[in-house]
DNA sequence: AGCACGCCGACT
DNA sequence: GTCGGCGTGCTC
């Protein structure tokens, strides 16, 4: 039970507001317990916060003020309160922020919202009517169970005015009701598959982790078709069945009705969903009914972390190598190993799922700390596609052709036999560079130190780091010159005319998020592309991620070498994961596919263990080289970024914090920098940053405090600390 | 984050 | 004289 306090007792009360400290005030009339949500008053205004513990003092007495309220929300637990405090610990992130993330939904300081539903009576009409007895029957058929208005006027196929009527004289009740309904109860042994014998023996690895009630991780491997959803459900019906929450992450853009469908298979019911496309109401029913024990499940992004669970049995984060689990949306964290940390505090197991787990997962199954169970086979008749190259040097193409001969018949082939082809190219627009051919000035963005990317389905230049756009001119907006300009390079939207050129007599379709306008437009395309609506698939690498083709039996990979250019050391990984994910989306069904990547360097040793299949050799490698280089996760990084619109103010900070790296060296971390950021400007604000490298087991976060403490940023100067950065450099 | 206070330039 | 620019500081 948590801690009580009596009325006037000296609290700290942590708020979202932007003050890096807990604040003292006196608990409200009738006391409260830790872990409640508050209104407190904060100068002349009322905010929310969480009762934190006992009052620190310091603080003169006569100041301090009393709560205001207690809201009537279920109170956060002390366990969410250390999970809280150690993610932002761990990533250095005030508490304020990280009190944002646990309570990002709306309405949380109004009463619950409520509505008025309708159920049998047991008054008598005055006079009976045909729809009046319609809509009689239909609350006979729903038992004790009550409707809307609409609901109800709909299911009798009456207008909503008969309802009112039969309201009047008693014979249909009207009551007030919470909007916020628990949801569906999950049954675990609903849908229950037959599993072969590989996916059988993994789930039961998973049962078994479960109902040990402890902290524990398993790394599930296992390829594109193998079931690995199938066998974390197992592990999901074992958490429904202990009475504890399940919580499955996936990559954003993988949130599909598809998904959804098989868990309602598997359970017979819908799970909750918490996602950036969630509206307000449900966003408010998803984050209360948790709080309640009334969602025993959630499908989520990657914020669903930090819903306030009541009793979470288990993490799964699917495709656990996606990038977009690290990614700054004012916090940075990796949901991968903020699920670990949270699981570890709750005594929860987590299972990692991918077909290519990143190295940082693979090197701690090999450490031993986590479990690692493995799919080898696919599941069905499906088999892995084959692979192969095609080697662009002796390919003879134009420069504005990059479809070459050999792919071209591959495709040829498959349109002729009804089989669907993909042609992946990571590059959104139409072309990725404009050129001016009379002074040679590319088109760059005003506020950003990045091209502009020609989006002829917008008829606009875009640019890709702040979004801004504008008209393709006439002219060349440095030399004046007209009709001088011109495209450089393939994106989605260019291939697409190029194959529509070659293949006249196939349906193309572009699968481009920035085609699309909402999501649930680009998952309706997704689906009428799977059951057939065509030939030839172009795409960015959306298609990548966990969506089935059945009738895919050839992918082919425009520039496989694209990802392999810069000098970034996870260059590789990215490339191995990526090139892979993209070949398991041929062949899923009963045909076997074929994956061709097009390279200018095929024995570049990625592109060869790609094709060569050998995953632990390619592993192996890699984390050898990560090791000698003392790179992660053999050590550790933290990247800053300093940011103002002076980039000379920016440069004086990032040159005094460098020299000023006393608090780092005493821990042995080294400084490089600083430079220019990979985008040395977005929205006019120029950027530049250090990297700081430590020792694995060095105590980088309280260096780093200490030395980033060392300034006070004047002006707009702007500093952000990045812990396990995604980029090396 | 808000919202005060406060210290300098250009207006009725 | 005073209106208003936004730099600095405070909120239990």
């Amino acid at each position: 039970m948590q801690s009580f306090f009596e009325e006037n007792a000296l609290i700290s009360v942590q708020t979202t507001q932007p003050l890096d400290r807990l604040l003292d005030y006196r608990a409200p009339e009738g006391g409260c317990h830790a872990g409640a949500f508050v209104e407190v008053p904060l100068g002349p205004r009322k905010v929310i916060g969480v009762v934190w513990g006992t009052g620190q003092g310091g603080f003169d007495p006569s100041k301090i003020r009393q709560v205001i309220r207690v809201l009537d929300v279920s109170p956060m637990r002390a366990e969410m309160r250390l999970f809280l405090e150690r993610c932002g610990a761990y990533t250095l992130t005030p508490m304020n922020a990280m009190l944002r993330l646990a309570t990002r939904a709306p309405g949380l300081g109004d009463p619950p919202s409520m509505q008025k539903i309708y159920r049998l009576g047991e008054g008598e009409p005055s006079r009976m009517t045909e729809a009046r007895t319609r809509v009689l029957d239909v609350c006979r058929e729903m038992g004790g169970l009550s409707l809307t208005l609409k609901e109800l006027a709909e299911a009798a196929g009456v207008t909503p005015s008969v309802v009112k009527g039969l309201v009047k004289s008693g014979a249909v009740w009207e009551e007030n009701s919470p909007r916020d309904t628990a949801y569906p109860p999950l049954d675990p042994d609903y849908g229950a598959k037959d599993l072969t014998e590989d996916q059988e023996t993994a789930a039961a690895q998973l049962r078994a982790g479960q109902a040990s009630q402890q902290y524990n991780t398993v790394l599930l491997k296992g390829v594109t078709g193998s079931g690995k959803t199938e066998v974390y459900l197992e592990a999901v019906a074992e958490c429904l069945r202990q009475g504890r929450q399940a919580l499955v992450l996936l990559p954003e853009i993988a949130l599909t009705a598809e998904f959804l469908t098989r868990v309602e298979a598997r359970f017979g019911a819908k799970p909750a969903e918490w996602h950036s496309g969630a509206t307000m109401t449900e966003r408010r029913r998803v984050w209360r009914m948790v709080g309640q024990g009334q969602a025993q499940m959630v499908i989520g992004a990657r914020s669903a972390l930090f819903l306030p669970f009541q009793n979470l049995g288990l993490i799964v984060v699917d495709e656990e190598h996606d990038t977009s689990y690290k990614q700054d949306d004012g916090v940075s964290y990796n949901a991968r190993d903020m699920a670990v940390l949270r699981a570890s505090i709750l005594g929860a197991q987590v299972v990692l799922a991918s077909a290519t787990p990143s190295l940082e997962s693979w090197a701690n199954a090999e450490a031993g700390k986590y479990r690692r169970v493995i799919l080898e086979s696919r599941y069905g008749p499906a088999v892995l596609p084959d692979m192969m190259t095609i080697d662009m040097r002796s390919e003879d193409l134009p420069s504005t052709r990059w479809i070459s001969a050999t792919l071209r018949a591959a495709v040829n082939r498959r349109v002729v036999a009804g089989e669907q082809s993909l042609l992946f190219l990571n590059r959104r627009g139409y072309a990725p560079v404009t050129l001016c051919r009379a002074c040679g000035q590319q088109i760059a963005c005003d506020h950003c130190d990045a091209r502009m990317v020609e989006h002829r389905f917008l008829k606009r230049l875009v640019c890709h780091q702040c979004g801004e756009s504008k008209p393709v001119p006439d002219s060349c907006p440095s030399c004046g010159a007209e009709d001088k300009l011109a495209p450089v390079g393939p994106g989605v939207e260019r291939l697409a005319e190029e194959a529509q050129a070659q293949f006249p007599d196939a349906k193309i379709a572009v699968l481009s998020s920035d085609l699309y306008g909402t999501a649930r437009e680009l998952k309706e395309q997704i689906e009428a592309i799977a059951a057939g609506a065509a030939d030839i698939i172009i795409g960015t690498q959306l298609v990548a991620k966990g969506h089935n083709f059945p009738l895919l039996t050839l992918v082919g990979v425009i520039d496989a070498d694209l990802g392999l250019q810069g000098s970034d050391l996870r260059a590789a990984e990215r490339t191995f994961q990526l090139m892979r994910q993209v070949a398991g989306r041929a062949g899923r069904a009963e045909k076997p596919g074929t994956a061709m990547l097009q390279t200018f360097q095929p024995e570049h040793p990625v592109i060869r263990s790609i094709l060569g299949g050998d995953e632990v050799a390619f592993w192996q490698a890699e984390m050898d080289e990560r090791r000698a280089a003392g790179m992660p996760p053999f050590g550790r990084l933290a990247g800053i970024v300093l940011s103002g619109e002076d980039l000379g103010k920016v440069f004086d900070l990032g040159n005094h914090l460098a020299r000023n790296d006393a608090p780092l060296r005493r821990i042995g971390a080294q400084v490089f920098g600083p430079a220019p950021a990979p985008i040395a400007r977005v929205r006019g604000r120029h950027r530049v940053r250090l990297l700081i490298k430590a020792e694995k087991t060095a105590p980088l976060q309280a260096a780093l405090s200490e030395w980033a403490g060392q300034v006070t940023l004047k002006g707009d100067l702007r500093m952000s600390i990045d812990i396990d950065p995604q980029s090396f450099f």
